[in-house]
DNA sequence: ATAATATATTATTAGTTGCTGATATGATGA
DNA sequence: TCATCATATCAGCAACTAATAATATATTAT
């Protein structure tokens, strides 16, 4: 077995990945691709409940996928860095390809987003 | 509310993203970025236990993220895309400065993956 | 044919994760 | 001050997921 001293640095980058691997966190930065939204607007965009949303903002400001600026009561969130626009950019463009294959995956659960209903 | 269309997209998208998002499967993932590999060697350079790794693989060859190529009683498997290889690189890329963030993120634990010791 | 090897599959189980509902905090306006 | 609004936090629960252990399926060698 080899310890490749990147073992740490592997759990990380995968914990960053389940940044993106939630359809509720997904749909948050897929809203905040078009520019800075507040919570309200947030909630509104992406039909998830306030108290989700927060908790969802919560972990992606804490692992700096997005920022926050509080103007008053408001909280205005916006993505942080160019590359997580590229990262989703690549893995739309990645998903492409490989949809009907992710479809079929069923070692876990796709997870729709809560709220959003479909036609 | 905003009943984007794209909701079934996002879905699927975080699934992809979730075949990143495990510390075992990413590190299948990243030994496999040095070439092709049987599932042999795959256990041995990661150190995760053989169904294990099998189970994984499964995941990630049905969702297309690596190529299975039989031969005898052998199967040696691949990355399928370039773009998986580049997501990995945007991945690191983007921890390399946001590190610290995700390391603090409480809202999902690390997952190590099994097997692997650490000094 | 039998044993050994390489990989895949399955059930079980322990632990994790996301959602809701309720409540708290903080800011603005009357 | 008091009411209202925007956001954050937290406990509890239901659902999901990954790891293991055992077993199954092929394939090669004797």
């Amino acid at each position: 077995m080899i310890l490749n001293g990147d073992t740490r640095g592997v759990a990380l980058q995968a914990k960053l990945f389940r940044g993106f691997g939630d359809a509720s966190r997904l749909s948050i930065l897929d809203v905040l691709r078009e520019g800075p939204l507040t919570v309200g607007e947030i909630v509104e965009a992406t039909g998830l409940s306030q108290s989700n949303t927060s908790n969802h903002l919560a972990c992606l400001r804490d692992c700096g996928l997005v920022m926050a600026e509080p103007q008053g009561r408001y909280v205005t969130y916006s993505l942080s860095d160019p590359r997580v626009r590229e990262l989703m950019a690549l893995g739309e463009s990645l998903l492409a390809d490989v949809a009907r294959g992710v479809y079929q995956c069923t070692r876990y659960e796709e997870t729709e987003p809560v709220g959003t209903e479909e036609g």
